[in-house]
DNA sequence: GCAAATTATTTCAAGCTTGAAGTTTCATAA
DNA sequence: TTATGAAACTTCAAGCTTGAAATAATTTGC
């Protein structure tokens, strides 16, 4: 991936892997300033971040399997996080609900105020990151982006 | 990050969020996807694939900190994948040219013939992952993202 | 020349990530 | 029942990733 801009191929389906690879810069470029300014500012991670924003949004909380769907990440991958928020006492697991085998997992109050702090840094920094793209062209990139998720989702 | 379509938040500012959720799920999806066909197939890996997609186009070689600052990934990263391209045949050291402190890394002959094959496989599962993209959608979406990427290029 | 700063790289610990294998619990049905 | 299969998680090894510290080599300023 992330193949430069020096030679600028031609051909078919040229223009789609340049796409992909602008597209890829584009998100790790964000990502990793996202990263940084989290472990700066607020001395935590982008998977801790989105693990939260996930459960901010589920205050009857959510399975880890849910979770894992959710965020396009494996299920032994949010075990892991899921433990890091715990042992912070951001984040409690439920046990007991019917079915032994599953844990509603929710933010605790002092997890649910954490990231409400960290959640309204997070969007300004958005607006600042992608202050070069206007409300409407980010409202027509968002359709465009749409409109390919479509293809491959819900295939594996 | 990765948060979701459910409540639709409203508000300045919303819509650059939304825009970064969905650049976020889209790359997410296709890299997840990417990954998944090189293990099967190829038995290799993303960061791999990167790396000698990188040295391909640079038959003279390149630095261990060019890979880095091309791959916008951190030093002690590109040693790793590089030491274990190198334990595979595919990519070669070659120290000695000047300065001591560097060493110029290329593909081996195997490993540009290599290259050759993922590459091609790569470009037809992305000319498939993005289908839903035309051509000409393809190269306006890929202006909008080059537009926005000069807000926080060269940064750090 | 030579100390100090800079540059290129590696090493390291901690955390993230995956896919596979293992555990526990639940559901089904013979 | 009770086995057998499926579902929800966890564990694990291997690899990726970062930022900081350590090494080594070069460059700069005096």
């Amino acid at each position: 991936m992330v193949a430069g801009p020096l030679p600028a191929p031609s051909g078919p389906g040229k223009d789609r892997l340049r796409l992909w690879v602008r597209l890829l810069r584009a998100s790790r470029s964000i990502e990793a300033e996202l990263r940084e300014r989290l472990r700066q500012e607020f001395n935590t991670t982008l998977p801790r971040f989105d693990v939260m924003a996930a459960l901010y949004r589920a205050p009857e909380g959510m399975l880890m399997s849910d979770l894992s769907r959710f965020l396009l990440v494996s299920n032994g991958n949010v075990t892991g996080i899921v433990d890091r928020l715990v042992s912070e006492g951001l984040v409690a697991r439920a046990r007991r609900n019917g079915d032994r085998r599953t844990s509603m997992v929710r933010l605790t109050e002092e997890g649910s105020k954490t990231f409400a702090v960290i959640a309204a840094a997070h969007e300004s920094w958005i607006g600042e990151l992608l202050g070069n793209v206007s409300e409407d062209e980010a409202r027509r990139l968002t359709g465009m982006l749409n409109s390919f998720r479509s293809n491959w989702e819900g295939r594996e």
